[in-house]
RNA sequence: GCGGACGUGGCGGAACCGGUAGACGCAGCGGACUUAAAAUCCGCUUCCCUAUGGGAGUGUGGGUUCGAUCCCCACCGUCCGCACCA
């Protein structure tokens, strides 16, 4: 018997499902759609084990929907521009264009060698210019509709990578991939208005119903919706030249009689006008400036202020009025950059006035306290409780008092209910060469103007100079050089590129007709989305997700597509992580350069070819810089691809991350052969033995309901677990007959998913026309799928005493009969009195006895 | 600090609605086949004890329930997100 030989049976399979074409998606076939996609790679050359697992996942999914009957979109593509590419230009002095067009076709090539279901015809890459010039149109759709503008602002610098970052890519006070610190820079940017669609980006997060909590509770966090009070403070005597008072943002207005100061933030224009004329105001300023953004300084947090010496009126009583200070905890970028301090109920004021010696008025009292001698000590109390030292709002709850403040202030015509977001308009325009151009021409007479449709894409040029830092478009002798395309006089290129974030944020309304004309070919976009199943990383909860989101309402908006919400279903599949090593220069070191020896408790990591010490560093995400990577060519090089794709699948629930150990490829790699074995094997010619034949299709019909349940709850690996069980079974039953053949066409068919090539080679040894990746799902017969006997465990006091054989749907009094009038259970009840028999049908029997 | 998730054998994990805890795999042990090994196949494999039986057991301590890995409360630990957000 000839052992499976994976390395001449896939290559087979693979060419004939290209030619028979069966990944192909229809446009508007009469078939039910279902689109399913990973998020697209960036093509940094080499597929990781945690590539190979996520679309492992989106292939499973894939092909059990199709053979389900779907018409199946599952495309792929390139996330082609960014950094890596840049950097590879500078280190080789290569074309970013040529080093990314390689790696994508050795990508391509270890995708297809995995034997994934995709619908090739319609790939396409970011960094094609017939995608980006589609991009630059819709772009422009924007601008001139008021969405995409631009403004001098302060921008998150990161000075390694020498380009902007948008809010969201700024962790930890880090440049998200640099991990550089970031700093402040004023420039001139270009934003899209994302903050418009702060509403609908919250209160559609509700109909994403098949979507993880988690995601949609960090975008929830992260738009940050609060409802408050926008309120004027005049000045009182001495003010700023013009301005009629300091303008703040609150939500607790219930606490308006507790104001002990008002306070600006260090960047507030009111402050910067101050500090023109007040040279200590300007030095505390630059003080602020100085620590403000190291992650250090943030930690230790420590409140500084400045009083300005000018006071302001407290609205509800005339004649008291507030210290107006400069503090350096109060942000520029939310609400309107100032403050009313009321430290008895926020503790962020309460450090602050106890450090400056400013009162302390409680306005809350706690149920049960004496408002004679309440009093707030270290901890400002910021519970529910009612109003009193406040006049007008005593008695009143917390959320009554708000209303009535709001309304007096209203009434004053000192401002209004305000609703306030933490969200930021999101920055897009990057510092460099190797993205998307922004499509605008600046002329010294006619200002910014868009390049007319007919002359894009606005294409990258050739021959750009990375060997340095900074902006190779911007330094590129001739490209930047043109005319104004309305006065015709000589004008610059704008030469910042967008984020690659706008790349990716459309990418899957692409796909449903890849060569259209416009940006989206509406018919297609119509028939295909929602995508139906997105996958990818936790990652993009915020970032990728969020933008995609929101450049769909736009793109709806401006009737380019039908939907609200791109993706309809979301799964956050696991990341693969893996140790990372890392040489005593700080070079890091790939796994399989390593050997690991352990003494005792301790391991130790020395390079296989030097004999060199290396460290030992964190697990983190498989990732090309940290060099932490296993590649699944590897694996496949030794056991085939399906074991590569069963061992990926096989040990952890999808959603989880699991740390990578070849351990598992044993495992699967005899499962594959145990499977062949049984399609193999000669038949065993026995006399038909009916009670057999049944136990037989019984076994199979559960195992069919098993992986089928398994694979529509996305429990991969328990999938895998039914189909060792399965295998087991058919290996105890080899006679052959029809039974067996039953089971055999079955456990091809549910093993496609997992192990493609394996069933097709299956599927032909058992003598079946066509390829199974083409054949329907095969259906179980509830009748046969459920047991007719049912082995019950019996309970004394919740304590498991015995078992019993019933009929299946045994009624309660049957049951109980037959448990009391069993030997084994009487002897267990012996010198007990029964108090209550418990029946659940078809479970369980306790009774419970003294 | 705020918000969230998770905690089960030597290991990865299973248990879908509150109903036999540990499916399946890895590793380990024993056996078959073999001159031998590999491969393959079969069996055992949560822990403890006075062992054809009994007890304990899903991070810890309580609670609800006939019955809790699952629900509730408190605590411990790990991880993730946000964070001077007014």
């Amino acid at each position: 018997m000839p052992r499976y030989n994976p390395k001449e049976v896939e290559p087979k399979w693979r060419a004939a499902w290209a030619e028979a074409g069966v990944f192909r998606a229809e446009n508007g076939s009469a078939k039910p759609k279902y689109y399913v996609m990973e998020m697209f790679p960036y093509p940094s050359g080499r597929l990781h084990v945690g590539h190979a697992r996520n679309y492992a996942m989106g292939d499973v999914v894939a092909r059990f929907k199709r053979a389900r009957g779907f018409n199946v979109l599952h495309p792929m593509g390139w996330d082609a521009f960014g950094l890596p590419a840049e950097n590879a230009a500078a280190e080789r002095g290569i074309d970013p264009a040529k080093w990314t067009y390689e790696n994508i076709a050795a990508m391509r090539g270890e995708l297809q060698r995995l034997g994934v279901s995709i619908d090739w015809s319609r790939e396409f890459a970011t960094c094609d210019p017939e995608y980006y010039g589609q991009q630059q149109a819709w772009f422009l759709r924007l601008w001139k509709k008021g969405l995409v503008y631009r403004k001098d602002g302060l921008v998150n610098w990161d000075p390694v990578d020498m380009t902007v970052l948008a809010n969201e890519q700024v962790i930890d006070g880090r440049g998200w991939r640099s991990d550089a610190p970031v700093e402040r820079r004023k420039l001139t940017q270009w934003f899209l208005r994302i903050t418009d669609y702060a509403d609908e980006l919250l209160e559609s997060l509700a109909t994403l119903d098949r979507w993880p909590d988690k995601v949609r509770l960090m975008q929830e966090n992260w738009i940050g919706r609060s409802k408050g009070l926008r309120m004027t403070f005049p000045f009182a005597g001495e003010g700023v030249a013009g301005e009629p008072g300091v303008t703040v943002y609150t939500t607790r207005p219930d606490t308006l009689f507790g104001a002990s100061f008002v306070a600006l933030s260090p960047e507030h224009p009111l402050t910067e006008a101050m500090a023109r004329g007040n040279p200590a105001l300007a030095a505390f300023v630059e003080q602020c400036r100085k620590g403000g953004t190291s992650e250090a300084a943030i930690e230790t947090a420590e409140k500084l202020g400045f009083d300005t010496g000018l006071r302001v009126a407290h609205p509800f009583r005339a004649g008291w009025t507030l210290p107006l200070w400069v503090a350096n905890f109060i942000l520029m970028d939310y609400g309107t950059g100032a403050i009313f301090g009321c430290p008895a109920h926020d503790q962020r004021d309460l450090d602050f006035a106890r450090k400056y010696g400013l009162p302390v008025t409680p306005v809350v009292l706690p149920a049960g306290a004496d408002p004679a001698t309440f009093a707030v000590d270290d901890e400002a109390y910021v519970e529910a409780g009612r109003i009193f030292n406040s006049e007008f709002m005593d008695g009143m709850e917390v959320e009554a008092a708000k209303v009535a403040a709001i309304d007096r202030i209203e009434a004053m015509d000192l401002g209004e209910g305000a609703t306030v977001y933490r969200l930021r308009d999101w920055g897009i325009a990057r510092q460099r060469g190797w993205g998307c151009p922004i499509p605008v021409v600046h002329c010294e007479k006619c200002g910014a103007v868009a390049v007319p449709h007919d002359q894009l894409p606005v294409r990258l040029p050739e021959g750009m100079d990375f060997s340095r830092p900074g902006n190779a478009l911007d330094r590129h002798p001739t490209w930047k050089h043109t005319t104004c395309p309305d006065c015709g006089g000589s004008a610059t290129r704008e030469t910042d590129t967008l984020d690659t974030f706008v790349d990716s944020s459309w990418y899957f309304a692409r796909y449903a007709n890849p060569g259209a004309a416009e940006p989206i070919d509406k018919d297609a976009a119509d028939y295909w989305l929602p995508v139906d199943q997105y996958i990818g990383g936790i990652e993009h909860a915020v970032l990728h997700l969020l933008y995609a989101r929101f450049v769909t309402k736009a793109l709806r908006d401006e009737g380019m597509l039908a939907i609200d919400e791109p993706f309809a279903g979301l799964f956050t599949q696991g990341m693969v992580t893996h140790e990372t090593y890392r040489r005593q220069n700080g070079e890091w070191v790939q796994p399989d350069e390593v050997e690991i020896a352990t003494e005792g408790t301790t391991r130790r990591a020395r390079l296989s070819a030097s004999g060199e010490v290396v460290t030992i560093g964190d697990i983190e995400k498989m990732s090309k810089s940290k060099r932490n990577v296993v590649a699944p060519a590897d694996l496949a090089d030794s056991y085939g691809v399906d074991a590569a794709r069963i061992t990926v699948l096989s040990d952890s629930p999808p959603e989880r991350d699991v740390q990578w150990t070849s351990a598992g490829v044993d495992g699967a790699w005899r499962l594959v052969g145990r499977i062949w074995s049984e399609f193999d094997a000669e038949p065993v010619i026995e006399p038909p033995d009916a009670a057999r034949e049944t136990e037989f299709r019984r076994a199979t019909h559960r195992a069919i309901k098993a992986v089928t349940d398994a694979i529509e709850g996305w429990r991969f690996n328990s999938a895998i677990a039914r189909l060792h069980e399965f295998v087991g079974v058919v290996r105890r039953f080899p006679e052959g007959g029809p039974a067996r053949r039953e089971a055999l066409s079955a456990l091809a068919r549910l093993a496609a998913p997992f192990a493609p090539h394996l069933a097709e080679e299956c599927w032909e040894r058992l003598g079946e026309e066509g390829l199974v990746a083409a054949t329907p799902w095969p259906v179980y017969d509830p009748a046969l799928a459920e047991d007719d006997e049912r082995v019950l465990p019996v309970q004394v006091n919740g304590k498991r005493r015995g078992e019993i054989r019933v009929r299946a749907g045994a009624s309660e009094s049957e049951v109980e009969k037959i448990v009391l009038d069993d030997p084994e259970i009487a002897r267990r009840l012996e010198g007990l009195s029964i108090r209550r028999v418990i029946v659940v049908k078809d479970r369980i029997v306790n009774i419970v006895a003294a």
